[in-house]
DNA sequence: TGAAGTTCGCAACCTTTGTTGGATTCAAAC
DNA sequence: GTTTGAATCCAACAAAGGTTGCGAACTTCA
């Protein structure tokens, strides 16, 4: 009963190119209902302190999270691309403390919170799945606390860039070292606890430097290493290899 | 067969004070393999890169999670208390993206990843309790994000000490608005991405006005609503309401 | 093709935070 | 007590980053 081209699947090959599941949870995770909603560019999906219901999947499309101070001053705390299921956190916790925002139109599916529950109860590799994912966004954002503590501008805005190119690479979204950079100056600035003039001085510094090159929106790494360094980026915290895996061999 | 002391008795309670747990869960979780250790001030529980299969439950004391520049600069991702859980992501990461470092004689309860993991399958409900714990570890995390990346210093200062006196008073370690503060100025600074010096500005500047007072490690916060407003600190962040039930009556 | 709205680039000036070096207090050990 | 080392405090100066304002370039859409 399923049909070819049900929009889970793109999430689904994603968990499954870390670890296979059985067809049970397969079957039971295609099976939920799900709603599409299509926004445009700066468009709230979550505002913050919202009691929602619904984790969102990205068909296609960036989004970020993000909390601001009262005196409307905003840090971004991740960007999202296709295939990542953002409100995860709302299947648990019952007040959502953040906001989430598109940056270019975007495709998400709406699913219910309950549904998300459930299937972790009745097929626990969902429960890990799940939970995995979860790990990984608070790596992602120990990574970004020690961006935007510590790492000089060049750095952090460097770091920001490496990271954007590493997800978008793995969902086809570049070319070689190419790719067109979906978020604009004043919100890159935003993710990275700087000014946006103090985050163009950067990118300018970049340039200067020949780590990247620009064409309008097509940014080009030309000294991936040195941007590397620069940054001391270190895709590890992006834990790209997959769970663990329940009694393993080794010790 | 359940002894009368079990060291895993002060977390437990804390996860059924959120939502209390079937007999079955709760013996199985009681009966995990548990090995006591003690840490003197200032000891790597978990080196960063480490490839450590045991999380770790802390008895008594303080620790942080931390992450490092190649310079050497640190970054505090976290702070952690009596009854708290910290390395719950060593479950299902391969390796550890942090280190773990006590800020005071620590006694903690090494738990062997597997046998958590395999808690989780054969009892749903800790798989939910965990991925709860891991959600709340990531909000902190984004409004740490916040703190770090948008506040000025004072805020900052004023946040912290502010989180730092919820968590104490949530584990007996307060009078009224009087707790010995366990961390020094120079750990402060590195969880809020400032210098030491500007740190202790910082305090001497909350002291002028009135909102705190301290002697020697004892601190007073004085003007409590001041501190809040100053500092936008809200604790729903910590999600102190515990999870949301499974099909509640609310749509 | 042209107009409006974004986005980007840049210079001058200002504010915040970092650095250095040293004095003082505090706590534990002898 | 005295000593020792850590933690705290403080002032002067340096550096990094923020702010403002404006103009150029690029998109989008009519």
């Amino acid at each position: 009963m399923i049909e070819r081209d049900n929009p889970l699947e793109g999430y689904l090959a994603k968990i499954e190119s870390r670890r296979p599941l059985s067809q049970d949870a397969r079957d039971a995770f295609l099976a939920l209902p799900v709603e599409p909603e299509h926004y445009d560019i700066y468009r709230e999906i979550v505002r913050e302190d919202d009691r929602t219901s619904r984790c969102c999947l990205i068909i296609q499309g960036c989004v970020s999270r993000f909390k601001t101070l009262p005196n409307g001053e905003r840090q971004i705390n991740s960007f999202h691309f296709d295939n990542d299921m953002v409100d995860l956190q709302s299947a648990l916790l019952l007040v959502s403390d953040h906001g989430i925002r598109t940056h270019s139109p975007t495709t998400v599916l709406r699913i219910d919170c309950n549904a998300v529950l459930q299937l972790t109860i009745d097929q626990p590799e969902w429960a890990h799945a799940f939970w995995f994912d979860t790990l990984v966004d608070a790596a992602v954002f120990r990574e970004w606390m020690l961006n935007v503590g510590r790492r000089v501008a060049v750095g952090r805005v460097g770091h920001l860039i490496l990271e954007i190119f590493h997800k978008l690479s793995r969902i086809g979204r570049t070319e070689g070292y190419k790719f067109v950079m979906p978020i604009t100056q004043n919100d890159l600035a935003d993710a990275v606890g700087l000014s946006a003039v103090h985050t163009n001085r950067s990118l300018q510094q970049l340039r200067e430097h020949g780590m990247i090159s620009s064409i309008g929106r097509t940014f080009s790494i030309d000294d991936f290493e040195a941007m590397k360094r620069l940054s001391s980026f270190d895709p590890a915290y992006l834990h790209p290899a997959g769970p663990r895996v329940v009694n393993p061999e080794c010790s």
